[in-house]
This record gives structure tokens, sequence and C-alpha cells, in this order.
DNA sequence: AAAGATAACGAAAACGTTTTCGTGTTAATA
DNA sequence: TATTAACACGAAAACGTTTTCGTTATCTTT
């Protein structure tokens, strides 16, 4: 009678010095190779079922030299864009028998070199992931191009990096501002501004091109431009006073702004809250904006017109293009770029009355 | 000279052939063994720095039998409360040397029994979860106490359960609750509602019992409660309009209700919305206390009182709690449960004017 | 010069699989 | 009856480490 150890795991030895086989042997019963008789099969497989073996899978990654696990890399977890993109990756990676490992680079180079190494060494079969804001301000990317080189595949999203070469996938940032923009002019907003981060930030940048963009094909002229750059520090929630202040003076000092773009949530709900300080009602005398369809855009009050950008379609994509290129046994497969589109979710903020 | 091979990674075995000597000599060089002679451990050691040699995880798993990584199974990512405990969780792993690997269960007791059996064969030392909602409607735990069964630790947190014996992380919802309810009476409030979940969802019931508990320690009779009890999927933004009209109706058929205390974000900006249009003011007529400080409460207007879990600290606990018991020779140590204190952050919504 | 001591290295096992290639036994064929 | 085929199984290598236990060759010591 075999005894169940409590602390070590049934093991194809186990299984062989109890039934009286050869390793070999019980490997191959449980996966159903004819060379094993009927009657032997048979009972290895009940044994193996009654005593619920499953195989290590630490022994089956060294021994296929594939770990069937995702790496992503993402620069801050507390942040509802990119829990979408991890469920979507998730979704797809579990249903393709992926599990998915997390880093996080919380906006800093350092921590992000430190996990892509520490996953790199075959933890994981591919990487997922969007850059730390350091990382693009530094422009130092050799731990990228390493780890392609070592043959690890590579798929960024949303911040991406041009200099290097992987698949990607972004959304469409200068044209959903660019739209979000051309909205509220066409809701009859005469001065629109942006409330935008600095240039390096590059969905920033992207966003605040697309504001431009919009405006030329209105034929608004530069002198026409509102632009508020925002510095990094203030999209904490511990400067949210500071940060409405900010905006409050931006709105003080150009009274004709009736429409605003705002590049994420925070931003455009300072903006509705420092209007109300300026006895603006909005939609009636501002209309505003978002981009990021979060929990904040709906639950606000006003609830917040925005541009939604898919993150878990976004995330899905990412997981196909890394699983895909993981089992393709095409190795020079060319690198694809998929653009996820925006799509304006209207709500209060935007309603004409 | 040595060529890199772009795919196939650098391994001890690589080197051995390259320098001329066996595999042990390089391992023990590399890791300053006295036995090695000083030259052909300096040559060893420069010709791995030279090709930026790293241990394979993997190999080094199977091994020392154990992965120096965390499974960690949460009812769904998209979710402020969990994204600040996962980020707790990721801090100290890391500083201590491990990674973490992410289970999404989506609130469905299947993808939580195949996450876990997904992980629990080698993938990892030790779970840290919350279990599902379905998982506490069906009261179904043996795939845990399998887990723990097979000597893999678990550490609950959040929504534990009692009958399984295992450290575990709580937050003191009763009593956070409790001094929410306190709160508002002692602001004036003399008709405190709770919004709430369904009693089969372990917090919401705790929460639920600390409104209570408050209402009798100020001789406030059982008659005088105002419960509201709201289906599960009511939670979901898509079905926000209904949540409000659903508070709305509560709000009117009870119009003498003063303070809310809520069991979540979502609720308590729900009512402030629905308050609105009963021409109730925040917090002239109506004092609201939430619960989690998410970002909803810091940004919403008026802007959110409410009760902060400090899941970023309940995260760094229940890490703690599971490295130390990984890492302790000492097999039957006793379980844990600490439990996380709550914390009043007192915004505009419970302001006295 | 013989004995032991030390220094420097290699062989091999182990972790848990899968898979290739034997090998021995029985059954079928010439 | 001798040869071959089919069958059922086992041995061993491989994945990449670490570590124990040899095994040489050189160096002290008396």
């Amino acid at each position: 009678m075999y005894v169940p150890n409590q602390m070590h795991k049934l093991t194809l030895k186990n299984i062989a010095k109890e039934i009286g086989v050869s390793i070999s042997t019980v490997s191959k019963a449980l996966k159903d190779n004819p060379e094993i008789s009927e009657d032997t099969r048979q009972k290895i497989k009940a044994f193996a079922k009654l005593y619920n073996y499953k195989p290590n899978n630490i022994a089956l990654s060294l021994k296929n030299r594939k770990t069937k696990t995702i790496g992503v890399i993402i620069p801050e977890i507390v942040h509802y864009f990119f829990t979408t993109v991890i469920s979507g990756i998730e979704e797809v990676a579990n249903q393709r028998g992926y599990n998915v490992i997390i880093g996080l680079s919380n906006e800093s180079f350092q921590k992000e070199v430190i996990n892509m190494e520490m996953l790199a060494n075959g933890s994981i079969d591919g990487f997922i992931l969007s850059v730390s804001k350091e990382t693009q301000l530094l422009k130092d990317f050799h731990h990228l191009e390493e780890t392609i080189n070592q043959g690890m595949p590579i798929v960024m999203f949303d911040r991406t990096i041009n200099e290097i070469l992987c698949d990607k996938v972004i959304v469409d940032d200068s044209e959903g501002a660019k739209n979000a923009v051309l909205k509220l002019i066409d809701l009859g907003c005469k001065d629109v501004a942006i409330i935008t981060t600095e240039d390096h930030v590059n969905v920033g940048k992207l966003r605040t091109k697309g504001y431009k963009m919009a405006l030329r094909s209105r034929n608004i002229s530069k002198s026409n431009e509102h632009i508020l750059h925002l510095e990094e520090r203030l999209y904490d929630p511990i400067f949210i006073k500071e940060l409405e202040v900010v905006i409050l003076d931006f709105l003080k000092l150009n009274p004709t702004i009736d429409g605003i773009f705002a590049v994420n949530e925070v931003y455009a709900l300072s903006a509705i809250k420092a209007a109300k300080k300026l006895f603006k009602e909005v939609p009636k005398d501002l209309k505003v904006i978002g981009f990021t369809d979060g929990i904040l855009s709906k639950y606000a009050t006003p609830s917040l017109s925005t541009m939604s950008q898919h993150g878990k379609i976004l995330g899905m994509k990412a997981a196909e293009l890394l699983i895909r290129r993981l089992e393709s046994t095409d190795v020079d497969f060319p690198f694809q770029t998929v653009i996820v589109e925006t799509e304006l979710i209207e709500r209060e903020t935007t309603k004409n009355i």
C-alpha cells in the first residue's frame, strides 16, 4: 500500500517504484504510448489518478527549454489602463496555456532593467512590456537590445520605442486626440485647450500633436492654441491640490476657453473642479473630453466623455503577437505594429444643452 | 575565439568547453570556491563577465526544489484595492529576491481552481490569495485544502475562509465600518444608512455588522436601521444607471437619511449622484463615508471621505508572512492572522459647514 | 627517500521529465 | 526448426545547475 507522503510530491520515480516498473514505462503509460501494454497502462493510470499525479512544471520547462510563461513589465500597476491591458494579456495567455508573471518598474529605469534580467534567465519565454518614463527620458535601451539579441522576443505596447525593432501594439494617440478635439469644435467650442504632459512622455507628445492637427484642419491658427504642459509629479494624488491650482491659474489666464481636451482622466477631472471654482458650468460653459475610459470617467459627476483606448483588446493583441512568435517555427517572421483604434465615449461633459 | 551564439544562451558547459576545464570547475570558480586556483578563476570569471553569463533559473529551481516565485491569485485586477495589494506584495517580494506570478479568477470558482493547479505543480513556492465570490458562495474549499496538504503554504488576504487554517491578513472591516458610522453620528447625523452587498460577500457582511454595532453603541434601535443590500451585478459599471436608480428609490423611501456609509467607493459616489437628483447637498444635507481609499475618493467632487484599507501594507504583510514561512526551517510554525487597521480619511463629504 | 599533506581539478549524482535506442520474450513465418 | 516480426519494457541521455567525493600531482616533513 502506497502511503502518500505529505511533503514530497508524487513523481514518476515514486510511481515507478510503487508499481514495479521503470520510470520510462510510467511516463509512456501516462501519455498513452502504444508501446505499453493495456494492462500496465491501466494500472499506472489508475494509480496516478488516485494520488493525483501532476507532472512537475519546472522539470518540463528545463527539458523543453520553454516555460510557457510570459513576462509582463509595466511601469505601475495601480493604474486603470495597465490593469485592463493585463486582464487582456491574461485572458489569451491562460486560454493558450500560458502563465503571466508580472514585474513592476515603478517608472524607474533601474527597476526595469533588474526586473528584466531577473526574468530573462530562463524564467519566461518572452516579454510584453511598456517602458518606464525614465527609460524614455534616458533613452538607454541596451537592456531591450540585449534581451532581443539573446533570442527572447519582446512585444512592446503603448509606450513603445522606435529604435527597437520588435512587435508592437499601440493606441492611435494622435488620431484619437485629433478626433476628440474635432468633436469639441463641432460641438461649438470656439476656444479649445489641451492639458497635457511634458513632451518627453511619448503618448503625451502624440496627443498634443493630435490637438494641433485638429486645430490646423479647422484653420485655427497657432496663436489660438492653448497648451498647458504639466509636470510629471502633478499626476500623483498627493499633489491633487497643486494640480488644481495650476489648472485654475491656466483657466483664469485664458478666460475664453470653452473646451478642454485632457490627456488623462485626472487632468480632466481636476479641470472640471477648477472650472467649478470659476463658476463655469460643465458642460454648458465648458466641454471636456479626457483620455482613458477608466473608473473615474464613469463615476464622475458630471460623467466624463473620454477617448477609450480599449486596453483589454490591446493586451489581447499583444499576447497574441507574442504567442504567435513563440510558437512559430519561422524564425524571421516580419515584425508587426498593430494599432488599436480609440473610440469616443460620450457622456455628460460633452452634452449640448 | 568564442563566438557568442545568438540563439543559445551561454551555459556552464559552453564556458567549460571554451576555457578547457570541467563544468564543475567553472561552477566553483564563479562562486569563488577556494578549491580553484586564482589563475583559472580569473580566466573563467573574465570570460563569464565578457559574455554576460547568468545562471539558468529553471535549472536552479529544479536543483534547489524552490522557484523563488510567489503565486498570487486574485478575483479581479481592474480593481484599485487589489492593485495596491499587489504593489505591496511585489515590493517585498522583489526586495527579498522573489518573483510574482499572477493568476486571475475573475470571481469564478472554476478559474480559481484551474489557476491554482496550473501553478501548484512546481511553478511557485507558495500562494497569496483572495478567494472569488463564487468560492465563498459554493463553500467548496477542496483546492485550498489539497494545496496545503501538498505542503505548499498559503497566505489568504481580505477574503479569507475560517475553515482553512493558514496565515491570514485581514482588514478590520467591522471595526472600520463601526468607526465610520460613529463618525457620521458624531458629526450630527440623525439617520445613518448603510449601502452594502449581499451577505454572502464576507467583507460586506462584516461591514454591515460594524454598522449595526455602531448604532447599538449609540442606543439606536434596530427599527431605525436603514440597510440597502445591493445585488452583485450592480457593482459593474455597465449597470451604473440601474445602480443609481436603486439608490435613488432607497433615498426617496427614506427621506430622513442624512448620513450614508457605503461599503465601497462606487456605492458612495452613486449615492452622492442620487442625492443630487433629490436636491440634497453633500455634505450639508447628507454626509457620506465610503470604503477603500481609491482613485475615485480622491478625485470625486466633492471628494469622498473614506475608510482606507491600506492595501499596500496588507500586501507587504502577506508577502512577509509567506516568505517567512518559506524560509523558516521550523515546519510547524503557528499560523498567524494579522489585522491591518483601517483609517478614516476625511475629505469633503464629511465636512461640517 | 618515504610518508603524509595540500592544492587543483574532474567525475558523477541529483533535481523530474521525455525520448531514443536497445533488449529480451513471445508469436508468426518460411 | 530456424528466422523474423511484433510486443513490452528498461537504460540512458539530455535539459543546466550544484555539490560531494574522488584523483592526481606537487610540496612538506622527518
